[in-house]
DNA sequence: TGACGTTGGATAATGATTCCTGTTTAACTA
DNA sequence: TAGTTAAACAGGAATCATTATCCAACGTCA
């Protein structure tokens, strides 16, 4: 009987004893409204999700948990930029260099990372796919010295 | 005396003209702040930017030509979920496939991208490489068919 | 130059997120 | 197992970024 649910609750209990955080019930439907939902879901899905079984749960919850999730690794956000438009005058291809910490960005050339292919068998029936992006995550020299604890959250 | 200066404003022009967009003063300001930056700015730092030069110029302008010139495609959005945080739970190393016109999310195995190297002769000086993301993106079946307006919107 | 589109500024509306406060709960200990 | 305590909770207010609306004044372009 060892079902998916009950996996994910396993899961989730192991990575709140890690991270030394409590293991209340409201957390764990948290945590599988995001590993049910296997559309890497937004705050509000998931608020809609976990309501349906705690109707009185406020979305500030969610968030506040959602935020110590991510904070300490139990959870990942799949977007790197979110929150912050960043804009760019460059048309050519290029992709990009990110500083996880003071999310400076720099330019790649296209040429350096070189043409990446994805065999279409590895795709959803009928996707078509326009372009390819690559960043690349790390930290810029600044903020290696500077603010380690800074860049350690950011996972 | 084809200076840097003297090229954006003549890419600009030329761009605003595809475009069938009016040439103004300011916004012209707005587009040599983000060639200017090579920062990727945000548009706050445009906005400190721009009224160096004109200083009577509101953010809702700012906001409304930004929003033109995405729209048109005279500057581009580095970051691709801007506005929504989205969630997961799988720790695993995988890259992601993107819906442009829905913003749907789906998996790819790290596997079948391969390792991706970079030169450290192409980095900025002490930068540390933690991890590469790739992002396919693209349109999934439905937005195909259904939302070609919607779909041209988003570049 | 004249017609038309754009700007500025003020304001309001919106939506996402954070903060605050009093109450409840999980985790630990005796 | 009951008691204690720090943390988590619900609910609502507050904040912040962004978008929308208005209109008179202005600038652009044919």
């Amino acid at each position: 009987m060892f079902d998916r649910r009950t996996q994910a609750l396993d899961d989730f209990r192991r990575r709140c004893k890690e991270q030394g955080l409590a293991c209340t019930f409201q957390r764990q439907m948290i945590y599988e409204a995001v590993v049910d939902s296997h559309e890497h879901p937004t705050l509000e899905l998931i608020y809609e999700q976990v309501r349906q079984r705690i109707p009185s749960i406020s979305l500030g919850t969610i968030y506040k948990n959602v935020k110590t999730f991510l904070d300490s690794g139990v959870l990942r956000e799949v977007t790197l930029h979110h929150g912050s438009l960043r804009l760019e005058s460059n048309m050519t291809p290029h992709h990009h260099l990110v500083c996880s910490s003071c999310k400076a960005i720099f330019d790649i050339k296209d040429s350096v990372v070189g043409p990446l292919r994805l065999p279409t068998s590895e795709l959803p029936a009928g996707f078509l796919i326009q372009q390819c992006r690559v960043e690349f995550v790390g930290l810029c020299k600044s903020c290696q010295t500077v603010g380690r604890k800074k860049a350690n959250a950011v996972n």
